[in-house]
This record gives structure tokens, sequence and C-alpha cells, in this order.
DNA sequence: TTCTCTGCAAACGCTTTGCACGGAT
DNA sequence: ATCCGTGCAAAGCGTTTGCAGAGAA
């Protein structure tokens, strides 16, 4: 993405300083990281920023719809600043998260389901990913 | 289900009294309830219950494959003792989970995706409930 | 006895909240 | 002066851990 303050303000969120370095660390970023890991790659070179800006900053991105989160353990979220539409492989033994992208994956009806009104549809794969295949092996 | 200790010898699991409890209520309940939903479900018919107990079964539940969890939050886990290919309908507005069985759903190959070792897909929506559409019209 | 199930209480970890300072309008 | 972004510290809350007592084999 080229114009990352213009992109926020289209969103009605002020571009302040904070704010574009962590979405550019999100969109530079394929880990789907957590508030910690984005607090401990940007305070390296932020050194005032504050986890607390990273959560309000997160949380407003969140519900502006600039990005994605879900949780895999139900302890922390995890974030994802790639809003396309893909799924996700979850390993099972080392935690990682992988995009996927399958023509096959549903892209389900943006239709009613059963009487509810469905906006959108998350997928996730569960298994043994490929680096740990190797070392099972 | 009729033999629910049987069951859960089959899986390697000593059926004690604690156990079968949480796990009939599991497969009564569709509501995909929460650690605490459980436990003070179940702590009316037998007081001495203590929640650690409850954690304790569903861990074990779990890694044995008796449920499914998940977590919409990032806080709670919520489990689900039916484990027939579903997939989940998320309200935004009310929080409540429900059951969506589609035959569109991916309901993907059981084989390798980017490398990676398939074993299982969840499949989550999100919107608006047919609840909460009423009460909003 | 030995092994397992259970449960209280404390510890943990991630997230939220309360509040105040400082910069921008 | 007002509004908003920021950040420290404390509180909140679901979950895990340590450990001991009770019960089954």
């Amino acid at each position: 993405m080229r114009d990352i303050k213009g992109f926020l303000r289209g969103r009605g969120i002020a571009p302040s300083f904070h704010r574009v370095k962590i979405l550019e660390y999100l969109l530079s970023c394929k880990s789907h990281p957590t508030v910690d890991m984005i607090y401990r790659e940007l305070v390296r070179e932020i050194p005032t920023l504050s986890k607390t800006t990273v959560y309000n900053t997160l949380e407003l991105f969140y519900r502006r719809g600039v990005v994605l989160r879900f949780s895999i353990d139900g302890k922390k979220m995890r974030y994802d600043g790639d809003t396309t539409p893909h799924s996700h492989f979850v390993c099972e033994v080392c935690g990682k998260v992988y995009d996927v992208r399958l023509d096959a994956v549903p892209v389900v009806p943006k239709e009613k389901v059963d009487g509810h009104l469905v906006k959108g549809c998350d997928v996730f794969f569960r298994g043994v990913c490929r680096e740990c295949l190797k070392k099972t092996t």
C-alpha cells in the first residue's frame, strides 16, 4: 500500500505517527502477530511506545475494518492486516499461522443462512505445518 | 448417545461421575457453553463440583477428541460436544453461537495444503443472528 | 499401598480501565 | 479552552498450577 495516511483518513482515523507505524508493520508482516509481538517489534524504533497504545490502536483498526483479528488459544488475539479473502492454517505443534488461498474454499454466499444475516466467513485449517512435518520425520 | 460410560472408556477415559455428567450436559446443550456456564449449570445438582474439575475434564476431553473447542473473543473458550462436521455462526451483536449445516460449506480435502498436513477445518460465519435482526427492525 | 480424581487457593497472562499529561486545533 | 492521542499503573477475568486430601483398585 502506498498512501497509508490517506487510507486511514478514508476510514475516519486520524493518521498519527504511532497508528501509521502499527499499520505499516501489520501490512508488512505475515505472521499474524499478537499485541505483544507488535509491541516488542515496534518499541525498538519507538522507545516511548506503550502497550496500551498498541491495544487502543488495534481495537480502533478492528472496529473500522482496517484489520482482521482472531484467537487460536482463547488467551491472546492475533491481528491480520490483510483483509482480502483468504483462510488460515494453524499448526497444532508450533502454533504458527499460515495464510491459505484455495479457490475450493467456501467463500459462501453473502446471504442469509438459517435466517441469520451473514457478513463474513472465517476458515481455519488445523494440522501439522510443513516445518514441523520435517522435524518429525 | 446411549452409552456414555462405554464411549468414554473407548477413548481411554475413566468414566467418573463428574466426567459423565459434564459430557451429558455438553451433549444435551447446543449453546457452545463456556467453562463458567457449564460449572454454573452443573453445580446446582452437584454442589461439591469445582471449577478446576471442569477445566481438567474439558482439557482431557479435548485432547482425546471427545469435544471441540474454539474461542470467539480471545478470552474464554467455548466447548462443543457435537463432533460431527458442521460450522458455526457467531452473532456480532449478542455473541450467541449457532450451529450451521451447509452442504455448500468447504469440508475441504483431508490432504496437504501448501505442504501442511490438514487434520481438520473450522468454519465460522459472522453477522447478525435472526433474533437480533428482529429487535433491530 | 499406589494411582487417579478432585478441589481449594495462589499464581499467571492477556486485556481493559482509570486517570492524567501533552500536543494539536 | 477543548479535544484527542498517548502511557503508566492498577484492576479484571479466564485459565493454569501446586499441592493435599479422598477414593478406587
